[in-house]
Parts: structure tokens; C-alpha cells; sequence
DNA sequence: TATGAATGAGCATTCATTCAT
DNA sequence: AATGAATGAATGCTCATTCAT
């Protein structure tokens, strides 16, 4: 038993020794050398503890989630700002420039997620999503109880589609985020204003 | 004289010929034999009428999106539905088991946009989006004139996004993709409707 | 007959049309398709009067040895200089400015012909360089005769291959022609001027 | 622990293996294929040792040339020859018949310098003709010491490109090397001197 | 257990040449 | 005679994986 916690051990060692790589390379043009090059590993080792190159991308991609969900939590545990005020940096934090490594990141993990989802993949992400939720789920209650807010619940799914969708739509179009993101604020929070 | 050929009709119909390899093998692992032969014509014709693999993909996605585009166009000219049936066909439609096919290839459009999108891709996809706008656009208008909806253009990002965040969180979530729409439906038409 | 020289016409037609692109591309590089589109005439056409690529290629080079030829005799038709300055030019001609082309085409012809050479190209050449020789052998007589230097005939040939010794070597040395031809000239005339 | 190998010797090994390979097929026409298959070893295997096919052939081409100044450094490392000896045999050695196939890659190697030289090749030339300068430089001073000849350093460059003439008219006339090479050895030795 | 040397399948692209019209 | 559409052989290079040591 000893030995396989052991080689657990080993496997995140690994993955975590190939953050960095992942920065600079992306996930697809990532090579095998590469890991076992900065992981002050032999090419052949590698094999000892993962049986292909995908579980060797699963793995980092899994430390990186859990990564994203402890940047989360960190920003959302000051809790002394209102509703408007989350939802703002909740939409926008990825953006900042501070962030850019966390976007970049953030996207090799959806372009993996999009078409090649593991289980143990989907298992981590959505344990990061529930612990995503609670928070937006606490944020609303706030907003509804302290703040008088009209909202519901329904809405976290909307707030969590929507800002799935402005970060790969980000990669695709010069759309000025902060722009689209004061829209949907506008529109989840004053959404009468136009009336 | 040898017979002139029209170039754009052959490379419509070697694209033509090629969506049902595209479905099957999808964007990343289908290869010019493939094509070639799939085309019925030589290696070297495809590049006669096309400069390179991508140029390929491109025009075989382009009719994909074409055909969507007659979809849409043909269930929204019959103008028997209403804001709400519209935009829940908008929302729901590539879900549908019918276009399960077309789900899989746009999934992996985005999986490689996300990462690398190339400049033809972005414009490829600029074409694309704004068509879609358009028809959201047109969506919108009706509903405010001829429903009385309390809406405003604004709300086609949000859809727009929406509808995108979804696609990806399909892919990772077993949620159940109505129940989504059908909350999203309900924020967008009733919620500030209950104030 | 009318049609075979009709043939032959067109052939040096061709090749004639095509002497520019040779100079923008190399003969390397060169294609059918762009021969054809130079000489504004179909692919296939090319083929009613060449066997083969390397034919059409021999061709254009013999038509640029027979300018080359021309070149040379116009300039050392006038006769105003001495053997020294004569000499000077017949060496740096090639590498002046305005003959950049020229040199270029040179190279190309030197490139194909230390390898390739046919039978027909050696033809052509021997008739330049013998009308070559002839010049300088006039140089040199004048040279005796009048400027009464100390020369004899062999020089022609050391001449000639020093010279294109240096054609050569400027294509891959970045070496000072002219200090190189003043001290070859040196040699030549002066030889005992070292001492 | 795998075996460590010695890179530079493997890299001198395979380049070894395919001197024949290199004759039969001239520098432009051989594969990389064929290079793995004349080394005994698999095409990815090469690649481990070279980084691109350009480089196999510039390792084989310095083996060449190693070869020709062993040969050199043979012969005149028997210190019973004049300078005059010692030229001939520079100039001609490459149309003995026994070096037939390196004269045959020189004049490949110069065919595709004059044209293409890329800075690789550039540098590579450099390092032989630097080589060969030595040669020769050593020569002249033991003449002038030695022999009490009247010579200059300045003679080199005319040797080399005499001699580099020679190399490319051969392939076009069909000169008589051995009389052109008198020839240049008379005036270079008794021209001045019958002053 | 650790290694790194060896591997070879796999793929996009070019272009001289052919031939039906 | 003239054409240009069609062709497919030919090739450099990458990289995940294996296995002898």
C-alpha cells in the first residue's frame, strides 16, 4: 500500500513539475520529453507511472482545476463587497491582466474538456464547479437577504453559462469584455432599466 | 480546348462529399487521402482547388454551418411561433438528436478555437456569428413590436453567450440541457415581468 | 520545313518570354505552370515543344550564353583602352552594379552546367567562350604589339579560369572582388613588382 | 540505467556509413530513407542524431573533406618534393582517377553553393577553404625560404581560384586539365623569372 | 526501479507529365 | 494545334511508446 500512495505521490509530483510547461507550450503541443525533461525525470520513467501521454495531460490538467478553485475561494472569502461589486470581479478576475496565465490555462483546459472529458476529469470539475456554486449560491443569498435584491437562485446557472460563454467567445472575437460584462450586470440587475 | 471548369462549384462539391468523413473522423484527425479519396479524385486535384488542409476544413465546416442556416431559416420563416418557442428552438436545437452530428463538430471548432485560432479561423467565425446575430436580431425586434415584449438588443450577447457556455458545460456536466433552457427562458421573459 | 522552323520559332519564343522569371526565381524553382503562364500560353502547350521541363530549361540558359556573348563583344568592340584597363573590366564587369542580373543568370548557368551539361549547352558555350577567347587574344597581341608588355597567349587561360574561379568564390566568400582582381592584375603585369 | 552513447561518434559513424550512398546518388538526390537504411538504423533514429537531412549531408561532406587533407597532409608530410611538385599535384589531384567521386561531389557541392548557399553551407566552406589556405600558405613560404623562389603570398588566391576554374570548365570543355595545369605552373615559376 | 536509445507509422504538399476534348 | 484538369509518386520530419540494460 506503501508503494502506492507512493507512486499517487510520484504521478502529482510530476504533473505539478509541468505547470510551467503547459504556459508556454499549451497543452496540444506539449511533448513527452518535454515532461520528463522538466520533471528531472528519464523519458522511460514517465511510462512507469502513467500508461499514456493523455493520463499525463489528465493529471495536470486536474492540479490546474484545483488550482482555479483555490484562486476562487481566496478572492470570495473578503467578504466586503456587494452583490454588484462579486458579480463584477467574479466575471472579470479571468481577464485581468494578473490572470492572463490563469485564462490561458483555463482555456487548454476547456479545449481538452470540450471533446475529450475523462471521468476523472469530469469528477474534478465538478467538484470545482459545486464549490463555484456554493459561493455564487451564498452571493445571491446575501444579495437577496442584506441587499433586498429580486433575484433567485436560477440565476448562478445563467451567471456560470454566461461566463463560460465570454471566455471562449474572448478567443474568438475583439469583443470588449468589460463591455459585455457591465450589459449582463445591467441586465441581471437593473434589468428594467430600460423600461 | 480542354473544358473550364467552374472552380468554386468543385470545391463546394468536394467539400460536399466530405461532411459525412468530417462527422465521422472529425476536424483534427481527418486527412487529405481521406479527403481525396472520399471525393473520388486525386491528392493532387484537392490542392487544384483548395491551398491547403485547412482551406478544406474551412469550406466543409462552411457548409455545415449553411445547412444550420437553413434550418433556422426554415423553421423561423413559418411564422406561427412565437418569441418564446423561437428562442427555445435556437437554444435547444443543436442538442436535438438530429444534429448530434453537428454538435461534435462545432464542439471540436471550439476546442481548437479556444487554443489556436488562426486568423482565417477568427474571420471564418466572424462570418458566422454575425449571421446568427442577425437572426437573433430580427428575433428580438419582432418580439418588442409585435409581442410587446419588454426586451432589448442587449439581451442577444446574453443569449449568445449563454447558448455557448451551455455547449461547452454539455460537454462536462450530465445536466440536463432543457431544464437549463427552460430557466434561462423563464429569466429572460418573466423575471422582470414578476416585479 | 516551314513547320519545323515554326517549331524552333517558338521555342526560342518561349524560352525568350521566360528569361525575367528566371531571374526572379532561379532555375531551381522555376515550373512549368509559370513558364506556361509567362509565355501566355497552356501547360499542356509547353509539352508541343519541349520534351521535357530540363529541355525548356537548356533552352532559356543558351538563349542568356548567346546574350552574354553580345555584352561582351559590344563593350570590347570600342577600343580606347589599354591592355591594364581592358583587362580590369573583362574581370569586374560582371560584378558591377549594373550587371547584377547578368551575374545572377551567370551563377545560374554555371550551377546547372558543372553538373548537367548537355550536348547542346557545351555546343553553345564553346562557341561563347571561343568567340571569347578570340577577344582576348586579340587583347594580348595588341598588348605585345603596341604596349610592348611582356605576355604571351597562355595567359588567356589563366585569365579565364581565374576569372571564373572568382565568379564562383563570390558566392560563397564575402570577399573584396576588386582587391582581388587589382591583385591578380598586379600579378599578371607586374609580377616582379614585389620585388 | 540505459546506455549512454557517445552522440558526436555515432553522428561520425552514421555520416561514415553513407560516403557510397553519397557517391552513387549526389548531394541532391539522396534520402533520408536511404540514409537510415545504409546506417542500418530506423529514419526516427537519425533524427536523433541530426536535426535536419541538410545536416547529415554537411557531416558526410566534412568527412569528405577530412579525407582529402589526410591525403594531402600525406603527401606532402613526405618532405622529398619541390614546390613545384607540390602544386601539381594540388591542382590535379582532384582529376586523378581515383578520386573521381569526390571530384564528382565537389562539383555537386559548388553546383548547389553558386546558387543556394545557405549560411550553414557558407561556414562550412569557410572552415575548408581555410584549411587548404594553410596548405598553401606553407608551400610559398618554403619556397621563398627554401627554393628562393620568387613569390608572393599573394599567388594563393590566384592558385585557389585557377584552380576552382578549373574544376568548373572541366565539366565543360573538354580541356586538357594536365596541359592547362602546366601551363599555369609555368607562368606562375618561369614567367617572371625568364624576365 | 530507472533509463534513454531506438523506432516507424503517419501526413501535407509539390509539380512534371498526360490526355481527353 | 491548343489546352488545362487530373494525377500520384515522392519525401522530410515528429513523437508516443517500447525495451534492453
Amino acid at each position: 500500500m506503501a508503494i502506492i500512495i507512493d507512486k499517487n505521490e510520484k504521478r502529482k509530483q510530476i504533473a505539478f513539475s509541468c505547470k510551467e510547461l503547459l504556459f508556454q507550450n499549451g497543452i496540444k503541443n506539449i511533448t513527452v520529453s518535454q515532461i520528463a525533461a522538466e520533471a528531472g525525470i528519464g523519458k522511460g520513467t514517465v511510462y512507469e507511472y502513467f500508461s499514456s501521454k493523455d493520463e499525463i495531460v489528465f493529471e495536470i490538467l486536474n492540479i490546474l482545476i484545483e488550482d482555479m478553485q483555490k484562486w476562487f475561494e481566496e478572492f470570495f472569502d473578503e467578504q466586503k463587497f456587494n452583490f454588484e461589486e462579486k458579480l463584477r470581479y467574479f466575471l472579470s478576475f479571468l481577464f485581468l491582466p494578473e490572470y492572463e496565465n490563469n485564462l490561458k490555462i483555463y482555456k487548454e483546459f476547456l479545449s481538452i474538456a470540450i471533446t475529450e472529458a475523462s471521468n476523472e476529469m469530469k469528477e474534478h470539475d465538478k467538484e470545482c464547479v459545486s464549490s463555484f456554486e456554493k459561493f455564487l449560491g451564498k452571493m445571491i443569498e446575501d444579495a437577496i437577504v442584506l441587499e433586498k435584491l429580486n433575484l433567485t437562485k436560477d440565476v448562478i446557472r445563467i451567471i456560470r453559462f454566461f461566463h463560460l460563454g465570454l471566455v471562449v467567445r474572448s478567443s474568438l472575437d475583439d469583443l470588449g469584455v468589460e463591455e459585455e460584462i457591465e450589459r449582463f450586470i445591467s441586465f441581471v440587475l437593473y434589468r428594467g432599466g430600460s423600461n
